[in-house]
DNA sequence: TTGCTCCTCACGTCACGTGAGGTGGC
DNA sequence: TTGCTCCTCACGTCACGTGAGGTGGC
């Protein structure tokens, strides 16, 4: 069996995969829209934006003319805020305190997935260390036949002992 | 090793202390303070208290007069609500909300709890298994030696065939 | 010049806590 | 009667979104 590499697909994908999705991450972070464009895609007011700015809540880039430049992310992240804010009728303060639980909640999830891949390697490893031992002994272990009439001789030709394998009964 | 018993400490105790632990429990769930003393223990105006209930942030139970009973899990949660409301300025909206995401997170650390027990039990028994199998294949086996100027009788006295028992080296 | 950006300041709205006012049963 | 409960209604405060007003660079 070849000897595979030790980290997970889902933590580091082979080099394809990383790059295409660094690709993707890196798009839906890249600056793009100004905040006309931001806020009209949010459904707020472009002043909105600038006072959840100012709140923390959002962290747009800036053009080097110090124009705010928010991603696709950030978008989202206005979206979220937008339905806390409208349909729950939280404050900011609430806001706040919601994305820090969610992302308490994503840790918990990714560490459970975690686990539960490390207690399925387990498994497997002690299982197939388990049978791995069962294996060995079986093929050190043959049976053995009784003499009939003949005596074993106490040395072979070369002086060495005999190496008698048995099985017990 | 006596074998032990199947539930967890922590989900099911032994009959004393699980009556005890129901005992405790039933204590901090007992309406016992009415509303002027439960505002003054969670530092609130009467009046709030009724809020919160009409807004389903609350539910003491009602004497048989119908007079609010509030329990000491009911002033320690509106310790909590005072909290939130207060030191980080959320509104009720957004205690609903913190109050479900925690729910959430303490669901996930239990299930947490629960599959690190399990991941340490299949460990253990595993290795357990696989220690026996060694043990058993071990005590099948001894050390053979070679005969010296002897040679070995084809059959026992009683005419069984030898048990050989030998270890490869 | 037009239309965007940047900023600050002020006003309107709404959520919520406080308080008053009136009731009823120990 | 006193002091609690129950309830409803109204007002004050504060957070927050909107909008205006003034600036500057493509």
């Amino acid at each position: 069996m070849p000897r595979r590499p030790r980290r997970r697909e889902d933590e580091a994908p082979k080099g394809g995969e990383r790059a295409e999705q660094d690709r993707e991450s890196e798009d839906r972070e890249r600056g793009v829209y100004m905040i006309s464009v931001a806020a009209e895609l949010a459904g707020m007011h472009p002043q909105t934006l600038r006072i959840y700015e100012a709140r923390g809540l959002i962290t747009p880039k800036r053009s080097p003319k110090n124009t705010r430049l928010y991603s696709q992310e950030d978008v989202e992240r206005l979206q979220r805020i937008q339905e806390l804010t409208g349909e729950l009728g939280m404050n900011l303060a609430g806001v706040e305190r919601a994305f820090e639980l969610e992302r308490e909640i994503e840790r918990l999830r990714r560490r459970m997935r975690a686990l539960e891949r490390q207690a399925d390697k387990i498994r497997g490893e002690l299982q197939a260390e388990l049978e791995r031992v069962r294996r060995s002994f079986r093929r050190e272990l043959v049976v053995w036949e009784p003499p009939e009439k003949t005596l074993l001789p106490a040395r072979r030709p070369d002086g060495a002992p005999f190496q008698i394998r048995v099985r017990r009964r």
